[in-house]
DNA sequence: AACGATACGGACTGGCCACTCCGGTTGTCC
DNA sequence: GGACAACCGGAGTGGCCAGTCCGTATCGTT
């Protein structure tokens, strides 16, 4: 389906491409996806017109950062997911979705509003993820470490939510690991 | 300090704002904070230089709205506090308040931002909750109703983050009572 | 080394939107 | 009921920013 059939690139083009990826996900995560779009092609060192070529749009462009990040922490889930036991793998799992997509707020919702209005490439990358997510779901309520009543929906929103509420602590671990505890508590059955 | 020491509006100025916050409120909350300020005074039966009249800026405008709705929080909090024992008012007050920001992603965000970087306003109106929320935490503590090792600051996390989770899950009730018991039991000691 | 093809830069355009300004209207008080 | 203030409406202004266009530079190939 996903045709990555496109001649190569020139050298020059890969380079500045991969560049503007980096800067990109950098400027997005850090200020906010309201950053001009001229700011991001001038820390990548190259011009607007360059930018615009490679991704033809602001919104593409964002749409590419989200992909490599989903497919970053999907890979990640995966070598985890398949290392340990049901317990261990979802609870660990759930720690490495909200470490990944931290200080980038924007990024969560859009996984999250990826299964209503997101575009193509996001919703297939997205769906991978939450099948992972589904999976593991399921294999920790078998051995009983989740409440069985839990479906997909709800974990989606667990994580996002939070994920919120790391944004909100900071840097503060101790706040942090206390957060995951009560978290972590109330998904156990009873 | 804060004088609302003005001389009294005039009856149609007086009835033009009172119009302005209620549209802006509804506005923003369905539609976010990125409407037009011309399409709200258009709502409500306005031209924009009346608007802008009352609200100098568009930001004051929103800081309005938010005061507005702080101040409602902490009303009905107060009440719900006043007439139950510590647990039942604690997970009460914060089913109210998850249920009062409904809608409003960006409304919670401000609560949080409140304590960093909001206008005075917003300060004033929100540490009035955050002082009741605190009161409210203890005494739940006290009475062995929820872990003693959170503090204020996981629980403002807790609200926001759990606000963002409803909004995600829409209008399922059932999913969202599920989430409610999560965290619940996760608030819960051991 | 020379020549296409490919890619680059950045001045420029168009649209959107917060905010201003002032001629006209409406409330209020004697 | 008249006169003065207080208020209104909405066309207009300025700034910002996504996206285009084309003359110029660079790459890769023979």
């Amino acid at each position: 389906m996903s045709g990555t059939q496109e001649r190569p690139l020139r050298a020059d083009a890969a380079r500045n491409r991969a560049r503007l990826l980096d800067v990109a996900t950098e400027v997005f995560t850090t200020r906010g996806v309201g950053v001009p779009t001229e700011e991001i092609a001038r820390a990548a060192g190259v011009g607007v017109g360059t930018l615009f070529r490679h991704f033809p749009t602001k919104e593409a462009l964002l749409e590419a950062v989200m992909v490599r990040r989903l497919e970053a922490i999907a890979a990640r889930t995966a070598d985890l997911a398949a290392a340990s036991e049901p317990a261990e793998a979802f609870f660990g799992c759930f720690r490495l979705v909200i470490e990944q997509s931290a200080g980038k707020n924007e990024f969560t919702q859009a996984l999250a509003a990826a299964g209503v209005d997101a575009h193509a490439a996001l919703q297939e990358s997205s769906q991978a993820i939450r099948a992972q997510l589904a999976d593991l779901l399921a294999r920790a309520q078998q051995v009983g470490a989740v409440r069985a009543e839990l479906g997909l929906p709800e974990l989606v929103a667990l994580l996002v939510g939070t994920g919120a509420m790391m944004e909100l602590l900071g840097a503060d671990p101790a706040a942090r690991e206390r957060i995951f505890e009560v978290v972590f508590d109330g998904l156990r059955p009873h």
